[in-house]
DNA sequence: CATTTTGTTCATTTTTTCTTGAACAAACAT
DNA sequence: ATGTTTGTTCAAGAAAAAATGAACAAAATG
């Protein structure tokens, strides 16, 4: 077996010949510009929108230094891209047999992307919001000026509201992007 | 009338005598970066949640130059903030008799300040989705590769699913939110 | 174990975004 | 009208964020 693979060079794939492995086609493209449209929009690096945008349109594993090419990133985007999208779950890597290279699929259930981006960018925000409010609430015991602690407790008051009803949606969020996602079932 | 209006200094404020105006407590100074890394965290310019940040701390209406005196910001960051937040529903102008310069309060309701980022920021956002989904069918049609084409088809199709299901979530989101407001009666 | 392949890290450069302040305009007062 | 107050705009500078690529590490190969 070892002997079999070894005499398939890795630069003639066997099966895609006619693939467009090193160009993209004008829809492709579009698809990626749309991504990184997205992904500046809530607040992501453009490099990271492109990636996960080719991804999205391909239906083979891409390699890191594929992906390179046809975006014309660098080795440092391409893999710090990599690792965002990752930890967001928008893309797991999948292992191609006789592959030595890492190679990346997009993960395209709504509900999949939407939930990892609330856990990787929104929840921290609140948790440290919660901190926040306590040292908050410490500053406000501590004012002297009865006035100003007076006004400092009811704005403690309606921020610590705020945070209850955000804490209250963003499950909420998730749960409703789940029930429609027609795609959630592997 | 004006005789008696014009008997009254303006930098002899009357009744807020002992009234902090020239100086933030430390809890302010809190809130004040609190709202700067919301701002930040949800794409605006610092200066903006800085500005919001004190208008949200104070009950009485504040002027642009004492918007800018309190937090040390440039003219220019001052006007373009307080318009920004203008935009956005969340500060509102408020007429003092006897008073020239425009004076602003923040808006509280967290009802009303979710809405209006939503309806700045995000539906432009998804208007343009669609107009680009259309785009994006055309070149699909366009293309000669078959399984090229057939493939933007399947991932046109989930992109104009995916359009769906954020259309129908923005206004749930609003109506949570409201839902759960207490303080959304004036 | 030397070599090649693959991927990460990080200092530097590039790009983008924000802030500043001076020039301008509009409204008001005298 | 003339001067003053108030607010906006925008070119230039400052600051922040992202991309690059060379140096490094880790793993597999022969």
């Amino acid at each position: 077996m070892s002997i079999l693979l070894r005499m398939i060079p890795y630069s003639l794939p066997s099966s895609d010949f006619a693939q467009e492995k090193h160009s993209l086609s004008s829809w492709e493209t579009a698809v990626i510009d749309l991504f990184l449209n997205a992904a500046t929009s809530v607040g992501l690096p453009k490099s990271v929108g492109q990636i996960y945008g080719l991804l999205f349109c391909r239906d083979e594993p891409l390699a890191m230094d594929e992906i390179m090419e046809l975006l014309s990133v660098s080795k440092g985007s391409a893999s710090q891209g990599l690792r965002s999208l990752r930890q967001l779950g928008a893309v797991k890597s999948q292992f191609l047999p006789g592959q030595r290279k890492e190679h990346f699929v997009a993960e395209i259930r709504l509900r999949k992307l939407v939930s990892g981006f609330l856990k990787e960018q929104t929840e921290p925000h609140l948790e440290k919001g919660k901190a926040r409010l306590n040292h908050l609430q410490e500053l406000v015991d501590a004012t002297e000026d009865r006035n100003s602690a007076e006004r400092g407790r009811k704005r403690t008051n309606v921020l610590a509201s705020w945070h209850r009803q955000v804490g209250k949606l963003l499950p909420l969020v998730k749960l409703i992007v789940g029930k429609t996602d027609r795609s959630n079932k592997r």
